[in-house]
DNA sequence: TTGCTTTATCGTTTATTGACGATTAACGAT
DNA sequence: ATCGTTAATCGTCAATAAACGATAAAGCAA
């Protein structure tokens, strides 16, 4: 069984999933499994910065984490994490 | 099986719920299944129109609905939107 | 060292949130 | 017709989000 969250922590997950582009983004890098870094820029019609700091979001509620690469970083989801949502969305609304 | 649903409509749902009040809010119409009103209001330590604008985005991602009944408003839950943000959620990262 | 690539951060602008009080509208009772 | 209850909306304000360009830091290559 995965460890419960708590409610705060489920907001701000929610919240990191509140945009298109941050959906595509874990979609992306759950597909592809292994990091991924400037590629994810070439993904989308938004400058560098701009998906830098959906990646920041994505990061702050625990879902994605980044390592350094050499001069990259790589991608990676907690599926830790994502377990968690997906076990609080399961239960939701009974049976 | 669920109709499908689409990137857009998936982010207003999670927007929906990237709020710790809205999140106990959707647990609560889960919970007592029938519909709600005022009584929503005295739950939280906020405002009646801070608890209204909540209600509002819900009703706006459809996760949920509101009937007048007769001088009050009723609150229930889309079952459907609901299971459709549970497939979409539990089809991520593929177990 | 000098340069190139990559990425994070800063500063800016516009739009949206989150909270509030006040007002308005609709209904039921009296 | 007036009042009390319920709820949606308006206006306000501070804070946050979303996008951008520009800049800075870190690493590799030459």
């Amino acid at each position: 069984m995965e460890s419960t969250i708590d409610v705060e922590h489920l907001a701000k997950i929610f919240k990191a999933l509140a945009h298109p582009t941050r959906i595509k983004i874990l979609e992306h890098l759950i597909t592809i499994d292994s990091c991924i870094c400037n590629d994810i820029v070439n993904l989308f019609p938004f400058s560098q910065s701009t998906i830098s700091q959906h990646l920041k979001l994505l990061k702050e509620s625990g879902l994605v984490y980044g390592e350094i690469e050499g001069p990259a970083t790589c991608y990676c989801v907690d599926k830790t994490v994502l377990n968690q949502l997906k076990t609080y969305t399961a239960q939701l609304g009974g049976e």
